[in-house]
DNA sequence: AAAAATAAAATAAAAATTATTTTTTGTCAA
DNA sequence: TTGACAAAAAATAATTTTTATTTTATTTTT
């Protein structure tokens, strides 16, 4: 889940136990996640790492990104159609998008108590994700139609 | 919902309640979305229909499907992240993306009856997205791993 | 019926993602 | 150890998806 006490070993440790590499590139990434409950996009990881890492590119985010996702340390998360994002918590919890600002924040509603079956209809359900649509806070503040 | 007896007449009628004029392009996806429950992307219409209508672009079809949407006509679904997909139901129903075959299906659950509330955290909530991954029946029936 | 205004289509450009190539890192035999 | 080989990851290049701009067509107004 990236939240490490002492960070440089415990993702080194991470990194080992799923045998992926260590390398500059993907404890930047790592680091960056940490916490972080933007929800970012690989562009903005991107950019945001460029300057530090000038040779990093757009496909080594999405190759660590995905790495990550796989062996469950980070999740991906499909809410908003324009752009794939990523949540450094993996555990199932709900999302919610501001239909004026775009942006993505965590939802404290438990899950686990939601009636989803196992099984419906033939098929073999394994997973599934609740995203939540409507108006943020700080945007419903402004009843101009401005985003925040 | 695009589920016409006279379908020229009453699809023509539909577009122009909402304002939209009946374009050939215009007319031609929604005869293709009519009934059909593949979920398809922007690609796979244009794909479809350029043949017929050689001097179409995927511009157009996204111009259609984002009209229609917003009026209510369809719906734009973002359980796939790799690729937007629509839906010529505009109900709300829940969906499955299969991980093996990558399609989409409908699922009949009732979403009227979760409980998921207005109004969380501040979030003021406005409508919401159900989706399942897991195997569909046909890929489940194929142990060795292939898609059907 | 012609001019202006609006809407929609297509083309062109940009952004997001994937595939290929290059570089780096690690492993193993000499 | 160290040099060749293999594996992994990074970067570049290419493709695909989406958006912005321009062109064409339709409607409205005169």
């Amino acid at each position: 889940m990236l939240l490490y006490k002492d960070e440089g070993t415990a993702m080194i440790d991470t990194l080992k136990k799923f045998g992926l590499r260590a390398t500059p590139q993907r404890m930047a990434i790592m680091q960056l996640l940490q916490g972080n409950t933007s929800h970012p996009s690989v562009e903005e990881i991107y950019h945001e790492l460029k300057p530090k890492y000038p040779s990093l590119s757009a496909a080594t985010v999405y190759n660590t990104l995905e790495a990550l996702a796989k062996v469950g340390e980070i999740q991906e998360i499909s809410i908003d159609p324009q752009r794939r994002r990523f949540d450094p918590n993996p555990r199932p919890h709900c999302h919610f998008l501001c239909n004026r600002c775009q942006r993505v924040y965590d939802l404290d509603i438990a899950l686990e108590d939601l009636p989803v079956p196992h099984q419906a209809g033939g098929f073999n359900i394994q997973s599934f994700s609740l995203y939540l649509y409507g108006e943020c806070e700080h945007c419903s503040s402004k009843d101009d139609g401005t985003k925040i």
